[in-house]
DNA sequence: AGAATTATGTCATAAAGTGTCGTAAAGTGT
DNA sequence: ACACTTTACGACACTTTATGACATAATTCT
């Protein structure tokens, strides 16, 4: 398995669910259901639950003390919110479908260890 | 053996499969039946796993929390899909047939670690 | 509590992907 | 040139996946 790769055009269903591209699932699901999705600058970043870890992992070296350090931190943590997969589709709440201006249509864009949501 | 060397020409099937070369096979399956196809500009190139491997090597120095960075990354990542060898046929998916342009018939040419196809 | 909103599971249908086989065409050896 | 083997093609049946719709459950608000 290569990562997540590809672009892929889903739709939001009434309640604004997207169904998982079926290359993705056995990504996600030998993993946990759980993801974490990020509001960015326009699209939304999920990180598979395990990713989520290796990128906390990364901010680790910034001091909570720090005022700048902790307004990085807080910038991350804030934007962000904890998904899951059930029965094979993930709903975008409706903050996060705001923030990224979603549609009906949404393209999901795989970066390799997590992938995008744009509009 | 020498790599993929040569132009064919094949045909799709009524699901957009091709059939792989004979000639391909043997350097295709020795190797592993994943492959990555990336959509370029007017044709897509195919990577057997292992040259996609070291392809992705070459984008290990950028980091994705940079903005420039991750829209390298995009570009890339975005294109591809992961397929397989099934039944001795590739399955070019819809979107990548629509994207080169793939009509009846498709020229398979080798570039020795990669090979391409084109209308 | 009851109403409204948000979330979840399930199903029918349509679309996309997969395996197989007979036949035709191309390639190989003698 | 002939018989034989391998490869490619098209067709078909079957499986899997995506979508929209609906019913039910949970949560929030008043």
């Amino acid at each position: 398995m290569n990562g997540f790769l590809g672009t892929y055009s889903v739709s939001l269903d009434d309640k604004g669910r997207i169904n998982v591209p079926a290359k993705f699932k056995g990504l996600l699901e030998q993993d946990i259901p759980q993801l974490v999705m990020c509001v960015m600058d326009g699209f939304l970043i999920v990180f598979p639950q395990r990713e989520w870890g290796a990128n906390e992992e990364r901010l680790s070296h910034l001091n909570p003390s720090e005022k700048d350090d902790r307004n990085k931190l807080r910038e991350f943590y804030a934007r962000a919110t904890e998904c899951e997969i059930k029965s094979g589709k993930i709903l975008i709440p409706a903050a996060q479908r705001e923030a990224a201006g979603l549609k009906n249509e949404v393209m999901i864009v795989g970066m390799s260890k997590t992938f995008e949501l744009w509009a």
